[in-house]
DNA sequence: TACTATATGGACCGTCAGTCAACTTGTCGA
DNA sequence: TCGACAAGTTGACTGACGGTCCATATAGTA
């Protein structure tokens, strides 16, 4: 169990990342200053998190956590039940959707991952959109394609789209080349 | 004009850093490093690319000079003559090529690189993928496929890849896919 | 209350990209 | 040939970073 002090912390912790992400630039979020603003000494946050890549990493499970249990176990067609393609199709525009409301945080944690391949979070989600891909049209070469799919979510194209409040063109354009792919 | 020790020194630094890239993890590859093993001071090395990105995206356009040329006008299909959707595969076929051969420094360049989507390299790649698929199906929205076929050169895809030897998945994966788009 | 596993904080460390002012050298016109 | 000067060189220095460490403090427990 987590000591009561240890847990109000980690709240603190995570609740000043999240607000100096939004409020400033993703270079000037350093360790120190993430620290200050929970008003802890650095070592608290080392402490807890690991590292850096491990913070931005909690504060992504987060955010996913909801519609990872969306996807295991919520109603079709997001959950289990509904045919694979309106599976897919549903899958990315959840996850655009959550990527876009948090553009700043999936970058952070980006920015901070090692190996953007291989850290759970991806591992899922690739291991996921494989699957539907495969049920549904099995000649394809499922995990690479899922790659090229995730892809679209790298923060990068996202900002680049969001920038311009464009981001329903990656939904619509995701529907259409998953529809035209599945055929 | 650049003085001749001024050019000596440049090409030292080009070679030593791709040297280092080739033998060391990446993180290993810093400025003193570099300037080290290309026997001049630190200074020089910033005087000549100005910094890290400077370095790396003189070193990456190196490489990516030919292809450029070949584009613009080599022989069809990569050079123009050929049908767009043609240009489009045989474009394709030669970057992956050039990324998988260049890995290390493409690498290089991404992660010291401020914003990917708007480097002078990806924007002409970028454009040339719009306006070839715009020819050849005038009714997608040539602008985001591109950012996502284009995405499939992420280092990090291209190494995960590269790891395992599969890179002709991504060949034919692609080839495949911008087949199935255009149709 | 007394004990201890757990948590805390911030000085400290090594490393990095980038700067700069004193110094050296290639180039070129006279 | 040579002197002048623009151009190039250098490495000590700076400030900031992520991460460590251990003396100290405290929450939970019996």
């Amino acid at each position: 169990m987590e000591r009561a002090d240890a847990a109000r912390n980690r709240r603190a912790i995570l609740r000043a990342t999240e607000e100096l992400l939004e409020t400033n630039d993703l270079a000037q979020v350093s360790m120190d200053r993430v620290a200050a603003a929970a008003g802890v000494g650095k070592g608290t946050v080392f402490h807890r998190f690991g590292n850096r890549e491990g913070l931005m990493r909690a504060l992504v499970e987060e955010r996913v956590r909801a519609l990872s249990d969306a996807v295991a176990s919520g109603p079709p067609p997001l959950g289990p039940g509904a045919p694979a393609a309106s599976r897919l199709a549903a899958f990315f525009d959840a996850v655009v959707e959550l990527a876009t409301r948090n553009v700043k945080v999936m970058a952070a944690f980006e920015q901070a991952s090692t190996d953007r391949l291989n850290n759970p979070i991806y591992l899922s989600w690739h291991a996921h959109v494989t699957s539907l891909i495969t049920s549904a049209a099995p000649t394809l070469d499922a995990d690479l394609i899922a790659h090229l799919l995730l892809g679209s979510l790298h923060s990068d194209l996202m900002l680049h789209l969001l920038r311009t409040g464009e981001t329903h063109r990656l939904t619509t354009g995701l529907r259409s080349m998953i529809e035209t792919l599945l055929r």
